[in-house]
DNA sequence: ATGGTCGCAAGGCGA
């Protein structure tokens, strides 16, 4: 089973890029960021007519996450738990069934900009409540991937410049050790798992020529409980789609389960 | 230090 993640920054901007990719990456499910939509106003008969099963979890303007599934989807939930004020769409989860039932997270984690301010306020909380909901789906015991754009970068290596980000929210201290606190419940980074060279990216800045001078950060990541991890075949950044036609600023990523 | 570029949606915010 091939499962990608995938900001897209727009379902509207993306209306041509993504089908093409689907097209020719093939996944099975498809962990959606940055839909830019209402629920109403995503174009679910266009993923249904590639055979996709389609569950949005959107909003007007910002933020929004959905998924896309070749096999059926249940149990889905919307929305991160433990805060119930909470009005932004960053989080979906479904249960694909495959081979064996896998527990899909989809996630759109707050990017925290700028800092100190009430934007990184929100980011370390939503991280605490994150902690919590993968403890909670640990116990269960099932296989489980947390795939997104995560808006961390994780270690130095997963920067080109990784001076250029000390002071910002994807890389603070406080940021990173967040992230640590939710890998170390037990979970597997797929990539780093598969790709333990550095240098390899999954964003780079629409501005300053960031591409053009491959000055990325690796920010989308596949986070996998140990029963998922034991299903790992591969994982790779699908880099070229950042040089095709009208991309978004990020690229998928995606991992091969024996499942 | 600043500005640089996009997307949404129709002015400015978010990234």
């Amino acid at each position: 089973m091939k499962i990608a993640t995938f900001n897209i920054n727009g379902i509207k901007a993306r209306i041509e890029a993504l089908p093409a990719w689907l097209a020719q990456a093939k996944p099975d499910v498809v962990c959606l960021q940055e839909i830019k939509s209402v629920d109403e106003a995503f174009p679910r008969e266009l993923f249904q007519d590639m055979g996709y099963h389609v569950e949005t979890h959107g909003m007007k303007a910002f933020n929004g996450v959905a998924i896309l599934s070749k096999l059926p989807l249940e149990d889905v939930a919307r929305g991160l738990p433990g805060d119930p004020s909470d009005e932004q769409a960053r989080w979906i989860e479904a249960t694909v069934i495959g081979t064996r039932a896998i527990r899909v997270c989809g996630l759109y984690l707050p990017n925290g900009n700028p800092v100190p301010g009430p934007k990184y306020d929100y980011k370390l909380g939503w991280m605490e409540r994150m902690h919590h909901r993968v403890q909670q789906l640990l116990t269960t015991e099932e296989p489980l991937v947390f795939c997104g754009d995560y808006n961390v970068i994780p270690q130095a290596q997963d920067a080109a410049k990784p001076e250029a980000w000390i002071n910002d929210a994807l890389y603070l201290p406080q940021s990173r050790e967040a992230y640590r606190r939710i890998v170390n419940l037990g979970l597997t980074d797929a990539f780093r798992a598969k790709q333990p060279a550095p240098g390899h990216y999954s964003f780079w800045d629409y501005q300053a020529g960031a591409w053009e001078r491959n000055n990325g950060i690796r920010i989308d990541h596949l986070l996998l409980s140990a029963q998922a991890a034991d299903l790992l075949k591969d994982c790779q950044i699908d880099k070229a789609v950042r040089a095709g036609d009208k991309p978004s600023d990020h690229v998928p990523v995606w991992i091969e389960l024996d499942a």
